[in-house]
DNA sequence: AGCACGCCGACT
DNA sequence: GTCGGCGTGCTC
């Protein structure tokens, strides 16, 4: 007899040891896809991880179902399991997590319950049956096979049709069965609204009656009822359950209730790019000629597989990178080239296809399935040189000759996943994989990450420079505005300053346009009542509201919660709610208002929400369609306009003033990058900095654009605290509804670890928001001498949580989840 | 994550 | 009693 240890993709501690049916003996290896029956009836696809004779003891084997690809074809290639199994180590979350974020979701089979009228089953006896079980007995009949939800559906039995079917199942007059969904499936969101009739008032109070006195299903629907009338007339699936806060169990009940519907939406295909090469490879400057030929002597002569390309903004790294490329598709190899965030690399794309025509693929979370199966089949079944284009996810793409990985920006921290796991850094992932696939890394950036640039300097990465922008244009001139003498002179707190002001206007006269950066969306960040100082803060999180004008809406921007802006402060009551400070939209405004004849254009989160929303704004101020840019973070990625000729940063100080470790790293690299968007072509462009520390370091450094010298001030400090590149950090993150548990838990907890770990834990300490959809949270930060085995960490991370689980079964709620190397 | 089981608090 | 809500534990 042969075992299997299969993965499924769920977010369980464990693989689960399957018994290889006869049938399969041989055919079945290490990477298959298996179909296997878990729980009582579900199944799923499942990953062989390994195959051994030993039996396994302590609990029933079930047998693999089937084999779903052919012996000879399976769905993974080396060394891509090696690379989950690492992920899920080394970023502590469970294999099946891991699989979950790497197969595409239409190479996962899953199954469906099904009813269907057993031999026994006579409409015309219905002896000893109720009401409800003849009708639904009477629809089987009818029917044949059916999945459960179309049977409630059909009889109208919304409350508990299991119940109902069990009943009918204990007399024998009805069987399940799963059916297991073959086809390949689009991607799926499943998409929560309201019935049609739900605007009458009559609805509401008979779906309140129907819901009776059950707490959480009157709270889920609440809660529709709240997206509903902030617009959203329908709602993702898990974003509704994380909003109400209750499981998906409740909403189940009402959808069978009828009170809520669900529906599965279809994202639309991308058009298939194709194009034929038609560009030769770009002409090098002597500077880029003398970058790139480090590079290969890095690669070549020194053996470095790891190597950092430091080259400011606007001096040329992008055509380094393509002679590199079509080095690497000579060879016969492919490339990755993993870009932070898909959507703004249109531009990358056309310039490589241009290049490389059809051997340029892009991948990334917007395709649907179907399109991502695609890449993924013909990268498996092919050798053939390619380069792939993707965000973070295509790290797990199945490369076959994998050459060279290039990671252009490599210091953004939208490199790093956050909120489901596996949470990894796509950056370090892929220097794993490298490794794995004896491939090298190209590391791109103008400000490259301090852990990055430490490792470069120590020489454990190589490093090449590009000192001078491309073509001689002069790096942009910076200028920092104190606010607190504008304050002294002009005893107002107008957005945008005298001379900044003037700037614009005089920008605007010659015909250039201006950007203007401001990092808060919304309207105002804040409401306040003037006679109470009462300020409104969300039910479910614990942060104070934004206003946003558009909607006349309070929304919070940790979970979307929608509120009315009061017009009478609910605490005092009196009429004097009033709205405090400035996000993009209110800066719109009042751009507006100081420049009435210019066409002012915004780009932030709410007027990029729709499709294409980003690209047409950028169409329309690259054709000068807009004299002034406002937006957010946005603004600074890679965008290329050349008649910018100032770039206003409003207040530093928020980007600034960010209270972990890493805010100076991340407010040096924006800044940079939004001087960077001044002047690209032949103008020299200017720069303003609005910010009331003018002496800060970051600014200091900014003003010379002084990386080396903002990175060794840094480092020193990185030193004093023991903070990365010192230290490996680790958050872990306890949850639960009532703040008095997470508060134990963290207390004991706490005590655990310290014993073990001593110093090196820190916590538990409430987070910024402490409180988020709901849940209260608890935070501890763990800081691991670099040359420690972080694997023994890992272990003993796991093991202590499970022993303080086992003796503490009063605070089993309590949500855990780690954060490895948190960006 | 999904699913069954079983406790518990309301209503006939 | 009985019914449905909702927390708890298990899945090879």
């Amino acid at each position: 007899m042969e075992f299997a240890e299969v993965i499924v993709p769920l977010p369980l501690n464990a693989v689960f040891t399957y018994a290889v049916p006869e049938s399969l003996r041989g055919k079945i290896s290490v990477g298959s896809r298996v179909l296997v029956p878990f729980g009582p009836r579900k199944f799923y696809t499942g990953i062989v991880e390994a195959l051994t004779p030993i039996p396994p003891k302590g609990f029933e084997v079930k047998e693999i179902m089937r084999l779903i690809d052919k012996a000879d074809d399976p769905i993974l290639c080396n060394p891509q399991l090696k690379f989950w199994r690492w992920m899920a180590d080394y970023y502590l979350c469970s294999i099946g997590e891991v699989m979950r974020a790497a197969l595409p979701s239409a190479l996962k089979l899953e199954s469906e319950t099904f009813i269907e009228p057993t031999a026994d089953a006579d409409r015309e006896n219905l002896v000893g049956l109720t009401d409800e079980e003849a009708l639904m007995l009477a629809t089987l009949c009818n029917e044949g096979r059916i999945s459960l939800g179309d049977l409630s559906k059909k009889t109208g039995l919304t409350a508990a049709p299991d119940r109902v079917v069990g009943a009918l199942i204990s007399k024998g007059l009805a069987m399940i069965s799963e059916k297991v969904i073959e086809k390949y499936r689009s991607q799926k969101h499943t998409l929560i609204s309201l019935p049609p009739e739900a605007d009458t008032q009559g609805w509401r109070t008979s779906a309140f009656a129907t819901i009776g006195r059950a707490a959480k299903q009157e709270k889920l629907l609440l809660t529709m009822l709240q997206f509903h009338s902030g617009g959203e007339r329908s709602v993702e699936k898990s974003r509704l359950l994380e909003r109400a806060a209750v499981t998906p169990a409740i909403l189940k009940t009402l959808i069978d209730k009828g009170l809520l519907l669900s529906e599965t939406k279809i994202v639309n295909r991308f058009a298939a790019r194709e194009g034929a090469e038609t560009a030769p490879l770009p002409t090098l400057s002597p500077a880029q000629t003398g970058a790139r030929n480090r590079l290969l002597d890095l690669w070549e002569q020194e053996g470095k597989t790891v190597n950092l390309l430091r080259g400011v903004t606007s001096s040329g790294k992008t055509e380094i990178y393509i002679h590199l490329i079509d080095r690497v598709l000579r060879d016969g190899r492919q490339v990755l080239f993993l870009v932070p965030e898909i959507a703004l690399t249109t531009q990358l794309t056309e310039r490589l296809q241009r290049v490389f025509g059809s051997k340029v693929l892009v991948y990334h979370s917007k395709f649907t399935d179907n399109e991502r199966v695609d890449i993924w089949t013909r990268l498996l079944h092919s050798r053939e040189p390619m380069v792939i284009v993707g965000a973070r996810s295509s790290v797990f793409l199945p490369f076959r000759r994998l050459g060279l990985i290039i990671i252009d920006e490599e210091h953004e921290p939208s490199f790093k996943q956050y909120d489901p796991a596996p949470r990894y850094n796509a950056r370090d992932s892929a220097i794993v994989l490298a490794g794995m696939h004896g491939a090298k890394v190209l590391l791109g950036s103008a400000s490259p990450a301090v852990e990055t640039y430490y490792k470069a300097q120590s020489g454990r990465y190589g490093l090449a420079e590009l000192t001078e922008r491309y073509g001689g244009v002069a790096l942009p001139e910076i200028k920092v505005i104190d606010m607190k003498k504008e304050w002294k002179k002009f005893r107002t707190n107008r957005p945008l300053s005298e001379e900044m002001h003037s700037k614009v206007n005089s920008t605007l006269a010659e015909g250039n346009q201006a950007i203007i950066f401001h990092n808060r969306r919304g309207f105002a960040p804040m409401a306040r009542c003037k006679a109470c100082a009462h300020v409104p803060k969300c039910e479910y999180c614990d942060v104070s509201l934004t206003y946003h004008r558009l909607e006349n809406r309070l929304i919070c921007h940790y979970c979307g919660a929608q509120y009315p802006l009061p017009t009478l402060c609910p605490v005092c009551g009196e009429p004097a709610i009033e709205i405090i400070g400035y996000g993009t939209e209110r800066i719109e405004d009042e751009v507006a208002k100081e420049f009435p004849e210019a066409k002012i254009l915004r780009m932030d989160l709410d007027t990029t929400r729709n499709k294409d929303g980003y690209q047409e704004i950028i169409n329309a101020f690259s054709a000068h369609k807009a004299d002034i840019l406002v937006g957010t973070q946005m603004v600074t990625k890679g965008l290329d306009f050349s008649d910018v000729s100032i770039v206003g940063v409003l207040n530093a100080d928020m980007i600034i003033n960010q209270p972990d470790f890493r805010s100076a790293e991340r407010a040096f690299n924006m800044l940079i990058q939004v001087a960077g968007r001044a002047g690209r072509r032949e103008k020299t462009g200017e720069v303003m900095v609005q910010t009331s520390q003018p002496e800060h370091p970051v600014i200091t450094s900014l003003l010379r654009h002084d990386y080396e010298g903002f990175y060794d001030r840094e480092l020193e400090e990185r030193k004093k605290f023991a903070y990365p590149p010192f230290s490996r950090m680790i958050f872990i993150y306890l949850k639960h509804r009532e703040e008095s548990v997470v508060e134990l838990m963290a207390q004991r907890y706490g005590a655990e670890l310290r014993a073990l770990l001593g110093a090196r834990v820190h916590g538990p300490e409430k987070p910024e928001v402490a409180r988020v959809q709901s849940l209260y949270i608890r935070r501890f930060m763990l800081k691991i001498e670099p040359e420690a085995s972080t694997s023994k960490v890992r272990t003993l991370l796991r093991a202590t949580y499970n022993q303080l689980l086992e003796a503490n079964p009063d605070l089993k709620g309590v949500q855990i989840h780690y954060d490895v190397d948190p960006a």
